[in-house]
DNA sequence: TACTGTAGTGTTAGTCACTAACACATTGGT
DNA sequence: ACCAATGTGTTAGTGACTAACACTACAGTA
């Protein structure tokens, strides 16, 4: 509740130019109070990155498939996910809310360096999942150079897709984006898709 | 030489533990004189990205290389070029006063998430660089693709080299990353390398 | 009914990054 | 000696965020 009140308001007023005291005062509660729910203000609006769901969509890939290949399907996948459950609400409100935030977190310079940095997070997920941690140096090294990789075309892919108000289907985005980057032979179109 | 102070009540003390008043003292200047050399407490750690050079070393690429080649020469020789010639003192001092700044960059995430915005700023002046924006919006996406790729390979890279205290020659990291990342037909070893 | 722990909230007073507006000093050119 | 530009200091603010403490609502328990 609070956080609709802050992207409506970011969204009308401007991020930079919002206090947390005005978001407060619209969902009718003390500054306080926001604060103990979005520790930062930025957390008003930065998405969800659901690390668990990644990790787990990692695990199931075949350890045949390259790196780039079973990390790229757990992206595409886990878009896919995300975005046809949502949150429980109404589906096409709910893309609308998640394109205000995009849109938010790609033009206002704290977010988007608060998301990348999230980004950052989710990189060392993955490379847990993939047991790159687990031993040798040069396996993490190659895990790591791999995921922060995929994670910046799928950056681009979020970027554009947002660009387009949700008009083309993310996971297609994403998987256009790793293609880009990385070729048509290492990229699937997802764990279950069509090849 | 307020940076110095900076970085060095930073390494002591802790990022967050020091205030901007106390480098102000330890530089013996004000505070806002501190702020007006360096707009933000993290620019007193943040690298020059020098986006003008890897922009140049892009545009002396050959077009008929693909995308992920010229952009990976052109970063590994930019950063050849960053490392040797230095910032004019002593070279080692040079080094080591990179290396402390890269260690803050990654270990507090204020850095951190301000510097990964850097590297979104870098990628859009490699798209300039390659044209991508002049025409189609497809090609603009591949290009956003890549280079945001490319930048991530390159920062895990970064990471490396901090890590392994920059023993290791940075150049071979950043190609290690991006052989790791994107396999080794589309990798050389810099634009006037041995390959 | 009264008792108690717990979770959520409010209040207050602070710290610190950062900005704006204005005054002062130094320097280099005419 | 005059002027403009540049760098610096001072002051008074705004706003994000923290810490400490008190209060309320509500659960389960006797």
């Amino acid at each position: 509740m609070i956080q609709a009140h802050a992207v409506r308001l970011f969204v009308e007023r401007g991020y930079d130019a919002t206090t947390v005291t005005e978001v407060a005062e619209a969902a009718g509660v003390s500054p306080m109070t926001v604060y103990r729910h979005f520790p930062t203000k930025e957390d008003l609006v930065l998405v969800d990155q659901n690390k668990q769901l990644v990790a787990e969509r990692i695990v199931a890939t075949s350890t045949d498939q390259p790196l780039v290949r079973r990390i790229g399907d757990a992206l595409i996948d886990s878009a896919a996910t995300l975005v046809s459950r949502g949150y429980g609400n109404d589906p096409e409100e709910n893309t609308q809310f998640l394109l205000a935030r995009l849109r938010l977190m790609i033009s206002t310079p704290a977010l988007r360096a608060k998301h990348l940095d999230n980004n950052y997070a989710l990189q060392q997920a993955i490379v847990d999942a993939l047991g790159g941690d687990a031993g040798d140096d040069d396996i993490a090294f190659n895990a790591h150079a791999a995921a922060s990789a995929c994670l910046a075309a799928m950056h681009t892919a979020l970027v554009r897709w947002a660009e387009d108000d949700g008009q083309t289907e993310l996971p297609d985005m994403i998987a256009k984006a790793l293609t880009a980057a990385f070729g048509d032979e290492v990229v699937g179109t997802g764990a279950d898709g069509q090849e």
